[in-house]
DNA sequence: AGCGGCCTTGCAATCGATTGTTCCGCGGAA
DNA sequence: TTCCGCGGAACAATCGATTGCAAGGCCGCT
């Protein structure tokens, strides 16, 4: 019944394989697997390989699964598959994940905590060989979850407090440093901050960059006004942007956390119709689809997003070849990309 | 060993269960499953209900998979994860079929046909249990392929000429009358078409479409300017709007096929000087994620892609609860946005 | 010449759930 | 009282690949 999909199509297993080539089945097994293939005569395995293709034998990862525990299977966690950020991200993992053999399987939060580790259990029970996450949070109980089950996990993007698991994360620090060091080239002194939520380690860390830049700079940090967004959206970027520029003065420049926190401030901008960059320089961060296109053209910091992906997918292939090796971290270095939004400030009279 | 990640957690099994409740294992299974409960006594239900519970005892998917040959995985190929068009598709989807239980592997087709058919056989191998297909083009083998072997699987986005499987699209003529009408009605006499690749049903019917909604405003259809892009890119897009603006005059308005397309249309107008919608009314066709924000904001027809991925989730599962169901084909209404990138055609002097 | 060991292959158990078949015992009907 | 039937549960085969173990043959060494 399993395999055959109609009356005549039968699926072919590695038991015909073994009676076409005049051997047992183990035989066959161990000739087709690169792995086990010295243990078989050559001559031998050369008439299973041609069998198998005449055949057309295709092994089935079901039953290879079932016995091995593994199944090439790997699953990737993110927040909002819809959204361009994370998009690319999971394009470049597939990409990368594909042609070392794996499958993937996708699943989209949204945003219960609780519904994560269900997700999780479940792709624990299909036997995924390891996971990708970019949805945690940088103290995150699904964390401890995978390490205590012994699964491979890797994070993308967004880290952890502790370095528990491999992750890559772009340098958020150095973002935050290009964009000051360019908003302060440009003559900006009073520079603002839109963060995002600092539960997660892009707002609380690019908050910490701005900081550590607004010093750097010779300013006085703490006294730089900043204001945080509830998330990475074009909405709430645009609620804190309105609490930015009520309570604060003379403000000339914003570093924003999000690209989608800037635009939520273009919006603003363009409520109260002040100019950008004539009244106030804005600066992006990700870089994602399309900002170049927004007006005026959005200056940000440049993620790799893809690059991300695929570097996750090759720590994540550690991690599961060599499950004790320690957690490694690669940080990808973000790059400034100067379009029209930033310019020099009003000449102060 | 398998099912075992460590030392101390073993999987529990139904044969564990059935100790506990001192029932035999395929009794446990009959118990478990709604559909066979009935044959066993409502008393040892509940007893074996509560010993599952008891052990957290969770069915192992792939075991169930080798015996049924079924799998509760579906496959869906896209031309492109990090497509903002085919994103929404993909949430939609997911998020439908994981109500409906399935888990969901995602392929990133790339554009290779060959490739096509091979990823299908693997997710065939995995005993997907259908498919959805947001990659076709009109005459494509992979429809046949898939009908061949038995394989349940809707279309999405775009359909093929003979409705063979089930299909959810938009309504493209619909959408480029609405276009047209848009454009007639502000008063533009001399429009153009920059149309999509027509191996694609989308490219196809709009560029179709268009010619009907000109016949309709009492244009001559046949006389209309009209370009084809080689894809939907925004870089494709420049390319035949250079050949639209070089081999005909007059152009005061131009219906594209696709967002990215007018996108690179913009570009165009911007390396000649010319201004959007001064000089020429601009509109496109998705109205993805953005281009609202785009400068002059992109009038366009609105297709709400999310709905498009729950509306194929659900003829999917209507597919593989009923294979010999004949196909259906939902086509979903475009909507017209209005923005900032048309307007009346310069007046004539 | 005999024996140990290695190389190659076959055998059979195993992974865990599902399901066709068998079996048991009890109640009702002849 | 006996037999049939049936509800309810156990038994066992099955899905297909993997892998520890056993077996057989050949070679070399003493």
């Amino acid at each position: 019944m399993a395999g055959k999909r109609n009356g005549k199509r039968t699926t072919i297993t590695l038991k015909e394989v073994a009676e076409l080539s005049g051997v047992h089945a183990s035989t066959v097994s161990r000739a087709l697997n690169p792995a086990t293939r010295s243990m078989v005569m050559p001559a031998v395995v050369e008439r299973i390989l041609k069998a198998a293709k005449k055949l057309g034998y295709q092994p089935d990862p079901v039953a290879a699964s079932l016995r091995t525990g593994r199944s090439s299977l790997v699953g990737i966690l993110v927040p909002d598959i819809a959204n361009t950020v994370f998009a690319p991200i999971l394009s470049g993992a597939t990409e990368r994940l594909d042609e070392q053999g794996y499958s993937v399987i996708v699943s989209d939060v949204g945003n219960e905590q609780g519904r994560q580790i269900d997700l999780v259990a479940k792709l624990m029970a299909r036997r995924v060989d390891g996971l990708i996450l970019a949805t945690v949070s940088r103290d995150d109980p699904l964390v401890a979850y995978c390490i205590e089950r012994n699964l491979p996990a890797v994070l993308v993007n967004r880290a952890e407090t502790q370095s528990r698991l491999s992750a890559v994360v772009s340098d958020d620090a150095l973002g935050m440093q290009l964009a000051v060091d360019h908003l302060s080239e440009l003559g900006h002194k009073r520079i603002a901050h839109l963060a995002g939520p600092t539960r997660h380690s892009t707002g609380f860390l690019r908050r910490r960059g701005f900081a550590q830049a607004m010093a750097a700079n010779g300013f006085d940090a703490a006294a730089a006004p900043c204001e945080v967004a509830d998330a990475f959206t074009r909405e709430a970027g645009a609620v804190a942007m309105r609490r930015l520029l009520d309570t604060h003065r003379g403000i000339t420049a914003i570093a924003a956390a999000n690209d989608l926190l800037a635009l939520g401030a273009y919006d603003v901008l363009h409520e109260r119709g002040l100019s950008c960059p004539g009244a106030i320089s804005i600066i992006g961060h990700n870089d994602m689809p399309l900002v170049d296109m927004v007006a005026p053209a959005l200056t940000t910091i440049r993620i790799s997003h893809r690059e991300m992906g695929r570097q996750a997918a090759d720590l994540l292939h550690q991690a599961i070849e060599q499950p004790d090796a320690p957690a490694r971290n690669v940080v990808l270095p973000p790059k400034l990309i100067v379009r029209k939004s930033t310019a020099a400030p009003p000449s102060t009279k």
